[in-house]
RNA sequence: GGUCCCAUCGUCUAGUGGUUAGGACGCUGGCCUCUCACGCCGGAAACCGGGGUUCAAACCCCCGUGGGACUACCA
């Protein structure tokens, strides 16, 4: 059996965006749950506009993913050499032919055809000429006009076209670059590609790159074409419908497992599991699980599995992962202490972005009360609380999370008083806010000596302030 | 317009002739509780319509309807 060889060929006119990157975690998925091998190919042919930058920002955003590549990236355009023989070849052997009918021309025709309610398909004009390159001419194929083309498609099934319906593409543009098309068809060929899976945006293409195949004497891969992703008005997905860029969602704090967990559900499901990893998804991914149907994008569902990755993964790991997004004086923490609170926000937190939102009063140098919580809370009567819990402390040796939870109830019951009297109070004087991590954790995380500081402020606060 | 594809809760989906149509997100009632989360228990919520085939259809067939893609010297 032939090596199992699969390729995902984006063109660097952007950055990856939700769509290539869900084809090109479906391309990786099968090739590795086949052992086979995972090609990268920057289809750069449009010299208009192909750019460095996107070529960066792609390979970028696959290596944030986690989805790696066996061979390539390989750059299309320095591949025209190969492309024009072909055609070439294609001439000499009576299956493409030189055409000069100028875009203008074409642009008329099409609109005519239009208004007249026929198909808007190249007319053949040139077909029967024989004409040699001039300058502004193109090369055509010469398609069937005859009998169909059959694509076994390995999600959709088998799906027929006439060949009557595919009119004679241009294969190599008057700039002396290949079409899409042909490129496309070449390259495939020529890496030994088994498998084509992408965007189902590509099935009309298809019956004619199998007659280009079998003009150009290859073998034809299989196809699989992967349903669309729509944003909430089921319109394709696009920038409108909020952000589309794979490290777009980098920025806004999302860990990359739960990108990928969401979208290989979107189009793809393994009975009622929700929850895959990716050496996971390696075993049990198939092209036949598929959906046929197109996907709306869920921006909630996905903020969903980002916590629940914010939650699973431990904090020595998401330190690392919050060094972009910590506000600037956490810089020189210590690890330890930035450890604390990722476990205390870890519950908390559906973006990296909030977490260090949120974390800012573990930092604060002088903590800034929120104006309706110093004003519920921060009142006389808790002053004195405050002052006697604030020099009981240092005397209590438990500074734990059980320990502290023992201290505070044992206080509230010797002065019978309800926990959240005190509670409330305290979480404003620690940490500026009514919402916060449990009190004793917080405690715990900001240590004795700061813990004291704090109470003693807020005590100061409330005499300054009544 | 033509060609092609698609159709189960609002959304992602399970389901392949016989099910109280299941799960998840979101929404919602409750429990837990020092606040907020987490967690746990419960609820509302779907087979696009019409014809067939069959003892029996969400599942098979046909026709509608609705959505999408393509229709470039873009990929």
């Amino acid at each position: 059996m032939k090596k199992i060889r699969t390729r995902f060929a984006p063109s660097p006119t952007g950055y990856l965006h939700i769509g290539g990157a869900r084809t090109a975690l479906f391309n990786w998925l099968f090739t590795r749950h086949e052992a086979g091998e995972f090609i990268l190919r920057i289809e750069d042919t449009d010299q208009e506009r192909s750019t460095e930058e996107s070529t960066k920002a792609i390979l970028d955003a696959m290596e944030w993913l986690g989805l790696n590549w066996d061979e390539g990236p390989y750059f299309q355009a320095e591949r025209v050499d190969l492309h024009r023989d072909l055609v070439q070849k294609l001439i000499k052997e009576g299956k493409a032919y030189y055409c000069t009918c100028t875009p203008e021309v074409l642009e008329e025709k099409r609109k005519k055809a239009m208004a007249a309610g026929k198909k808007p398909k190249y007319d053949g004009t040139c077909r029967e000429k024989n004409l040699g390159k001039t300058a502004g001419s193109v090369v055509r194929f010469r398609g069937a006009q005859t009998g169909a083309t059959v694509v076994e498609d390995l999600v959709k099934g088998n799906i027929s076209f006439n060949n009557e319906e595919l009119d004679d593409l241009i294969i190599e543009r008057a700039d002396g670059y290949p079409t899409y098309n042909f490129a496309v068809v070449v390259d495939d060929a020529l890496m030994n590609i088994t498998h084509v899976i992408r965007g189902d945006d590509h099935v009309n293409n298809t019956p004619r790159q199998i007659l280009l195949y079998e003009a150009l004497g290859f073998d034809v891969p299989k196809f699989a074409h992967v349903p669309m992703i729509l944003g909430a008005d089921k319109a394709r997905l696009s920038k409108r419908h909020g952000a589309t860029s794979v490290m777009a969602y980098k920025e806004m704090g999302y860990l990359p497992e739960a990108l990928v967990n969401y979208l290989v559900r979107l189009g793809w499901a393994h009975g009622d599991q929700e929850i895959f990893s990716l050496s996971e998804l390696v075993e049990v991914f198939s092209l036949g699980a598929v959906g046929k149907s197109p996907a709306v994008f869920n921006p909630e569902k996905l903020l969903w599995l980002n916590a629940h990755y914010i939650r699973e993964t431990k904090p020595e790991k998401l330190c690392e992962e919050m060094k972009n997004f910590w506000p600037a004086i956490v810089a020189g923490a210590d690890a330890d202490l930035t450890k604390k609170v990722i476990a205390d926000l870890q519950t908390r937190s559906r973006t990296l972005v909030e977490m260090a939102a949120s974390a800012d009063f573990y930092f604060a140098e002088n903590l800034q009360y929120e104006p309706e919580a110093a004003q519920k809370f921060l009142q006389p009567e808790a002053a004195a609380h405050l002052k006697e819990i604030a020099a009981r402390i240092p005397a209590w040796g438990n500074f734990t999370k059980e320990g502290i939870e023992e201290f505070l109830k044992s206080y509230a019951h010797e002065k019978e008083i309800k926990l959240k009297v005190i509670a409330q109070p305290l979480r404003v004087a620690l940490t500026g806010k009514t919402v916060s991590p449990g009190i004793d954790e917080v405690m715990v995380t900001l240590g004795k000596d700061i813990v004291i500081k704090r109470i003693h402020a807020a005590a100061d606060w409330i005499a300054a302030n009544n």
